[in-house]
DNA sequence: CTCAGATAGACAACTAGGTTGTCCATCACC
DNA sequence: GGTGATGGACAACCTAGTTGTCTATCTGAG
């Protein structure tokens, strides 16, 4: 492996460096989240999921709504309510008033796993408080605000990691 | 849709928000950078393939070596290599000391995407200063490093997301 | 009242970036 | 010189997406 080879030209990293440092504190904290979520009996929950619940919850009741909350494709959708439906988190039944709709509702198994990963996050939230101080903590929060504004609250546009595509209808 | 259905019982997120926030930020400034290298001419260049190309001037000189360094399966690495071998931005040629490997090396072209890479990363670093001030800025990296460790910065297993499995030979 | 156009969803094939498992050739060492 | 570790290739699979195509159904304009 020739290790100690030298780092060749500097080359100042900060700037890639900052990305790195964002990413590692995201999946520091999704990381510990699942692992938890797994404990408490949620073996089968990823972090996609809660996404496409929490859209559903907001109100979108349809799969290609789904799609259209989360900037993904009404086929991405599907595909991930398909399993959320297969594992008992979400429920879908026919629109009465609409036959080519599904009706998809967060069941109470999907409520409740919801419920239990904020516990879960505010956990880590916490520790982190402890290592930082709430004023450090608080303050971080502000400025990321600042940075990328309040879109990620209400989740617009996931998307995940660097997909780079939005969803288009053919 | 149904527009405007109340949130139905408050459950706070900051733990979670939080976590989206630091994927905001790591999204906004990689999609970023990905369309500046695009629009420099790299189209077809991935941010894993930058952590690929690192490992490998950082020491890393076969395949195997790379998924060591990255954490990542050595048939994981080999697949990344191919891609960028055929994209000119590795070279590949078999070791002559060893007829196994595959010595492994950064092209010009490899080098050059990197050093255009860091330039756009600095520059999108110098807009975030410019909104938030050079102390806050360097006040949320600090931060970042007390939360996550110097770790990233030599950049171990990033994994990406969410993926949860560490490789493992056999 | 009909018909054109939009919409919902299903199905298929594909991509990126990973994972296992299996296998062989080569090397290093006792 | 044989035994075990290593490098790499190949294949099959997974997850979370993408496009494209197709049908069934709904909706609004005339």
């Amino acid at each position: 492996m020739s290790i100690g080879v030298p780092r060749l030209l500097v080359m100042s990293r900060s700037g890639a460096d900052l990305a790195l440092l964002l990413l590692g504190g995201f999946r520091t904290l999704v990381d510990g989240a699942m692992v938890e979520l797994a404990a408490r009996g949620y073996e089968d929950f990823r972090p996609t999921h809660e996404f496409a619940m929490r859209a559903i919850i907001a109100g979108a009741d349809s799969a290609s709504d789904v799609g259209r909350r989360l900037s993904i494709s009404k086929q991405a959708a599907a595909k991930t309510i398909a399993v959320l439906v297969a594992r008992g988190y979400v429920s879908s039944d026919p629109d009465p008033s609409d036959a080519r709709r599904n009706r998809i509702q967060v069941t109470a198994r999907g409520l409740d796993v919801l419920r239990e990963g904020e516990a879960v996050f505010e956990d880590l939230r916490a520790r982190w408080e402890e290592t930082l101080g709430a004023a450090e903590l608080a303050h971080l929060e502000a400025s990321l605000v600042k940075l990328v504004g309040r879109a990620t609250v209400d989740p617009e546009a996931p998307g995940w990691v660097g997909q780079d595509g939005i969803a288009g209808e053919k």
